[in-house]
Order: structure tokens, then sequence, then C-alpha cells
DNA sequence: TTGAATGGCGAA
DNA sequence: TCGCCATTCAAA
């Protein structure tokens, strides 16, 4: 292969190039350099078929399998630089095959939406600004400036704290560009680019550790140059946040190495952000998340990959973000559903991360409460080291107290128990705040004719319409389909229509009548759609501005509330005999995580659970705040029943306006793994959990092997026929590796 | 996936 | 015969 003399260049003279697109086919496209000089892994734009496609430069080489005649030549290249290197594409190739998905479509993916458009990218070089040796030496620097010119003088005291990027002084004023040109202009201040530098103090506000913490820290940092896994599994507010700051201290003294952070949802960044943002204040750090601008989130996403932002705080898609010297992983709430993306690449982004930190060989550390049963069966068999966060990590803070309340025998008003309402009033009295958690929206979850029994549904779906009494609506949880609440019943005519159950708006009106005097508050899908609409409820609580609060799952996780001393929960018993075998792993999560708001700080925390089934396991379990205890239930039920993590799944999926063609395409898939598989056990096609979604009828067969590599190398075997498959054109269908839903 | 090409069928 | 729809196929 010819070299050009620069080395900057492995292509030239019209070679051959290899590129990968954003198409749902396998391979990679060949084409001719013509004579441009190009390099793998940067960003070129192709013609394909009568349009043109951004794709990434993969490789070189000298022949193609397809016509030389035929191919034809790159139009032009976008970047200067490369912006992927091998070890993404290793990454990336992993989870391609693994998830079963073109490889050039999980590339392409991993871009920010900018670096997929058909255009340069305006890749943002950072300046900074200093004071000039001039400007230095002069002693009384401030006196050289008008004491009118405000700005000027702000800008001057800050520059001479040290070095500022633009993203610091923009903050001082709205005119700071016109004030620094004018500081510019006299020479007091110079611009030059920006590299980020090993930082050269710590502010020494760290929090003394107890013992556990001490020994998860040390256990660690002794580990730091190789791969290796790490479970923290510490009780809700043992202070995990305080163990992953002082690992990153250590880890972030050795110069230009980066850490990734992966937390489960949007709503957890920005308390988690400004918790590092203020213990590293010198240190350069970017978020990634779906709540960011097409041009933050390329501005972030590429000081990540250039190197230049040392911590990395993001959602599941950031586990790919490039980082030249990645140093350790750390995946917060590891057990969290968020982090299985659940539509085109399904992967996990926990297990990703582990891959990753297997590839580059740095340790990974998993955090969390309520592990999952995966992770927790790696810490057993001593996969992963387990450190343990046995207690509340603010001194006098203890664990809150849990009890049910029976509902079968305890009489309801409108949903809450006596005892409940009562242990509401004497947090009201005493000052103190409460939580409600119902995991309903909406007024009330079913609409019935108190006649005949019919139950309005959604024509789309096999599900039932929600009412939603302030906005005069039923609505479809699954679907968004929305119609006015119906007056007569379209069965029997019967007017005396029931909204049936208890959703968040319903608890809120019944709260409002029996405390008229209490300030609540309703936190739900339907209230927090605006952006900073939680956050600014959040201040609202902290402010005590609040005193009953009532809200659904957005309301369990990583809040503090200091002044929080009840918690109660509502209806959460259909969970507890769901078909997804699951179902009672997340309940229990769930559970501990919202009694986990209450009595964070010094005031003792009680948490009232209102229940059918006292007596069932899960409840005994959360009283008893035993989680190992009831991990170690759960994993048996799962070794008899030869579930994960005993087991590895597969899904197919398949979905079409007719089942019969949903079927015959499954029944296809079923014949070709019983003919194929002899470690992989098949169940026949079945009707999914929601038979009916978006008027689309859908079906699934299971696959289930003790050999991940069995199952592996099966469904890579079946892919391709299956795609062939005339009956694959009627129907749309995926595969899902390692399912979490069913 | 996308878009172009193909082929079948009813209307004119 | 034309035009519309559904189906099929290639994409370098």
């Amino acid at each position: 292969m010819s070299s050009s003399p620069n080395h900057a260049s492995n292509a030239s003279q019209n070679q051959i190039v290899n590129v990968a697109l954003d198409v749902p086919l396998e391979r990679l496209f060949d084409y001719l350099s013509g004579n441009l000089s190009l390099r793998i892994g940067q960003r070129v734009e192709v013609p394909f078929g009568n349009r043109k496609m951004v794709g990434i430069v993969m490789g070189f080489s000298q022949h193609s399998d397809y016509a030389l005649d035929k191919l034809k030549t790159i139009s032009r290249s976008f970047d200067d630089e490369p912006i992927l290197d091998e070890t993404t594409f290793r990454l990336m190739r992993f989870c391609a095959d693994y998830y079963q998905y073109p490889f050039g479509q999980a590339l392409l993916a991993i871009l920010p939406a900018r670096l997929r458009q058909l255009k340069p990218a305006p890749m943002l070089r950072i300046f900074a600004y200093r004071l000039s040796p001039e400007a230095l030496k002069c002693a009384q620097l401030q006196q050289q400036i008008p004491a009118r010119q405000v700005v000027q003088r702000k800008l001057l005291l800050a520059l001479q704290e040290g070095e500022k990027t633009e993203a610091q002084l923009k903050q001082l004023s709205s005119v700071w560009q016109k004030a620094l040109m004018a500081l510019m202009a006299q020479g007091w201040v110079e611009k030059f680019e920006w590299q980020a530098s090993a930082p050269t103090h710590f502010p020494l506000n760290a929090q003394t550790l107890n013992a556990e913490q001490q020994a998860a820290v040390t256990g660690v940092l002794a580990q730091l140059s190789q791969f290796q896994a790490f479970l923290l599994y510490g009780v809700t507010g043992s202070g995990k946040t305080e163990v992953y700051m002082q690992i990153l201290q250590q880890v972030l003294q050795k110069p230009d190495s980066q850490a990734l952070i992966l937390v489960p949802e949007i709503n957890l960044t920005p308390q988690l952000e400004a918790r590092f943002r203020q213990r590293f204040p010198h240190i350069p750090l970017v978020t990634l998340h779906s709540h960011l601008s097409d041009g933050e989130r390329l501005h972030h996403w590429h000081q990540a990959q250039t190197g230049r932002a040392r911590i990395v705080i993001g959602t599941r898609l950031s586990v790919f973000t490039p980082m030249p010297k990645l140093a350790i992983i750390i995946v917060d709430e590891e057990h969290d559903a968020s982090f299985k993306q659940q539509d085109s690449m399904r992967y996990h982004a926990r297990d990703i991360a582990l891959v990753r930190a297997q590839q580059a060989n740095v340790p990974i550390l998993l955090g969390s409460a309520t592990p999952s049963l995966e992770s927790w069966q790696n810490a057993e068999t001593g996969k992963f080291k387990r450190m343990v966060l046995p207690q509340r990590a603010v001194e006098n803070a203890s664990l809150p107290s849990i009890y049910t309340l029976n509902t079968a025998t305890l009489p309801l008003q409108n949903g809450l128990s006596q005892p409940l309402i009562q242990a509401l009033k004497v947090r009201l009295e005493r000052g103190e705040q409460s939580l409600l958690f119902i995991n309903r929206r909406g007024y009330a979850p079913v609409l019935l004719c108190s006649a005949c029994h019919w139950i309005a549904p959604c024509s789309r779906c096999s599900s039932r319409l929600v009412v939603h009494l302030k906005q005069g609506k039923l609505r479809c949880h699954h679907c968004g389909h929305e119609q006015s609440i119906v007056r007569q019943c379209p069965s029997c005519g019967n007017a005396d229509l029931q909204a049936t159950g208890q959703g968040t708006q319903r608890l809120e009106e019944t709260l409002v009548k029996l405390f008229p005097q209490a300030k609540i508050a309703r936190v739900d899908r339907d209230t927090i759609s605006r952006k900073d609409a939680l956050s600014d409820l959040l201040d609202k609580v902290h402010a005590q501005e609040i005193d009953i609060l009532v809200g659904t799952q957005i309301l369990a996780k990583g809040h503090d509330f200091p002044n929080l001393t009840l918690v109660g929960v509502l209806d959460t018993d259909s969970a507890l005999f769901s078909p997804d075998f699951r179902a009672s792993e997340r309940l229990f999560a769930q559970l501990m995580q919202v009694a986990g708001r209450a009595g964070r700080a010094d005031k003792a925390g009680e948490v009232l659970i209102q229940t059918s089934f006292p007596e069932h396991p899960l409840f005994t379990a959360l009283v008893q705040q035993d989680y190992a205890n009831y991990a170690s239930k759960l994993m048996e039920e799962r070794a008899i029943a030869s579930f994960p993590p005993y087991t590895f799944m597969a899904l197919i999926r398949a979905e079409a306006t007719q089942y019969r063609d949903v079927d015959a395409f499954l029944q296809l898939a079923y014949a070709q793994v019983r003919a194929q598989a002899k470690q992989v056990t098949c169940y026949p096609p079945m009707r999914a959990q929601m038979e009916r979604l978006k008027g689309m009828e859908r079906g699934q067969i299971v696959l289930q092997s003790q050999q991940r590599g069995a199952l592996q190398k099966l469904l890579s075997q079946l892919i391709a026929p299956l795609r062939e498959s005339k009956l694959a054109s009627r129907v749309r269908w995926h595969v899902d590796v390692d399912p979490m839903e069913f």
C-alpha cells in the first residue's frame, strides 16, 4: 500500500475506501477516494443511490468485491480530523454482533445529530483568556480602568484569579464580549486556545468517610491500572456519591485521565452535575443527555472525544462517547431499567460499560442500593468485587421504619386508610413533609358502567382509557390517543358511568379535601412536561413551600428531602402478580428507592405501605430492609424456573395489522430455531403482554440458553434467512437480546 | 431504511 | 391505454 510522504493521509491516488453508512445492511461500502486525502475515522459525504449520505471511513483496501467500474467516488470529507478511532470501532463491532444490529447503523447512531448531517460541523475550538505579561507586571491593574467600566473591572478581577474560558466569562456579564474586546485592545488581556490542564489542587471540602466508605475507596484505588468490576452495594443515603468523588479525586490526579459517569435519567443529572462541579471546580466537566440542544451536544461530545473534558456525566447513549484517556467508568443506580434502550439497537448501557471497561482495561464501579440480580450474581461468584455500605452516611441519620397497612381489612377513604391519614396529619402538625407514591397518572384508571360493566377501552391498544377529569378527557397511556369523556355507556345506554380506582389527580383532590390548609403538589408526567418544572418544584420542596407531595416514580429517584419524614405507598399490588418475571425485582427496587426518600437527615423517617398482601415475601423483606435476603429468594425462584441470570434470553418480536401475519412469521422463526438449536430452548409463538398497541397486533418467541455463546451463534444464523423471507415483509420485527420487558 | 422500478388491475 | 397502488429490489 502506498502511503503519502507526510503520513497525514493513508489514502491517495484513487484508492478503495471502505465506508460505514447508516443503512440496515451488515456490510461496508467501497468507494474511490478520488484525489482526497483521507484518514480512518473521518466523516465523508458519499453518493448512495440517488442521494448523498454521511459515512465514516473504516479502512482502505487494494481490492473490492464489487465491480471496480461501478465504484463511485467520495464527494468530500467534512472535518479536518478523524472523529472516531479503532477503540470505538471495536466497541461498536461488539455491540452490532451482540445485539444483532447492522454495524453501520450502530456506528452512525453514536454520533451527535450534527455529525450525521450532510454539512461540516463547526468543530469548536475553545478559547480562553488570561492577563497579558504587561498586565501581570502592573501593580495596580484595577486603577488602570476607569471606575465606570464596571464590566471591564469585573473581568479583570476574575482573570486575576487565573485563566478563564469563554463560558466562564460569559457568566459574569451579558456584555462580556464588548468589555473583553476593549481589554484586549488595550493589551491587558490575551486570547489563547485552551487545553485542559492537569488539576493542580483539589478543594478540601471532601467529607470524612466512615469505615465502609473508606474501605470501598481504598479497594477501588488498589486496582486502578487494570480491568476490574466493583459492585458498590450501599443502602439509600449511604454516601455512594462521596465514594465516587473521592475515587475520582485520585484518578484525575493522573494527567489527562478521563472519567465516564453514567446515570439513569435526565432528572438526576442536574443535582449530580452540581455536586461534581462544586467538588471539582477546576476540572472540565461535560454532560450528555437528551435535553441538550444539537449544538450543545456536539460541543460536549467533541470535548469528550478530544480528551478536553475530564469528567463526562451522561445517560445511556453516552456509554459510547469516544474518550481517548478513559481511566474509569462509574455506573450509578446500575439496576435502573432506563439503561436499557427500548428501540433501534436494544443495548444495555451497563453491560456495554462492562465490555468497554474490559476493552480499555480500566476499572468499573457499579453502584446501587438494590443491585440487579445479574450484578448480584456476578458479585456472588466473585466476578465482581462487592463492597458494602450498610449504614447511612449522615451522622444520626438512620434508615426509615417501614410498615405495611393491610387494605384487605382496613376501610379506605378514597384509597387512603385511616392510619395513613393520621400519619399525614401528624406531619402537618409538626411542620414536616410527606410524600405519597402512586404509580398511576390521571384521575382514575378506568371508566366503568355501573349497569353492564362496560369499561372504556382504547381503540388502538388492548388497554383501558384513563380518566383525566381536569382536562375532561379519556387518554390511553400507551399510544397517547385522547377523546372526550363519554357521558353514556355505548354498550347499554346507561348514563351512570363511574371513574373507578385511584390516580394522582384524584389523590390530590382527596388530600385537598382532607387537609384544606396544606400545601399540596402533584408530580407526574402531566405536571412535569416543561424542562425546568421538576427542578422548580424541588426548589419549592427545599424551601418548605410544600407539605405533601403526590406523585409517580418521578419522585422516587435520587432526590434529597431533609425535612421529609413520611412516605406513603398506594396500590402497588398489581406488580406482585405480573406475568413479567422481573416485576417483583423492579417493585422491590422501586419501593426501597421511595422509602429511601424518608428521613434522609437527622429526623427519623416512616414508610407506610398499603397492600392487600402484607404477608407477601416482598413486603416482609422490605419491612426488614433486607435486600440481600430477598435477592437470594428471587435467585432461588429464577434458578428453578431457569430464568436470567441463570440463563440467557433473547426475544424475537413481531407486529402487523393482522395477527395471522405475525403468527406466520414467528412460526417460521420458531421452526428454524427448532431445526438448528441444540443448546437453545425455544417456546412457540405467543401473543405479547400488550396484545395490541397503536393498532398493531403483536407477538413474540422466547429463546433461552445456558450458554450465551450458543444463543449468539443461533441468532447470527437466524437473522439472515428471516430477513430474506417473504413473510418478513408483512411484519415489523426485531430481536431483543437480554430483554427487560415482555 | 429509502426510492425507484415493476407489474397487476380497474376506470375510461 | 393510463394511472394508481402494492410489491420487490438494490444501494458501492
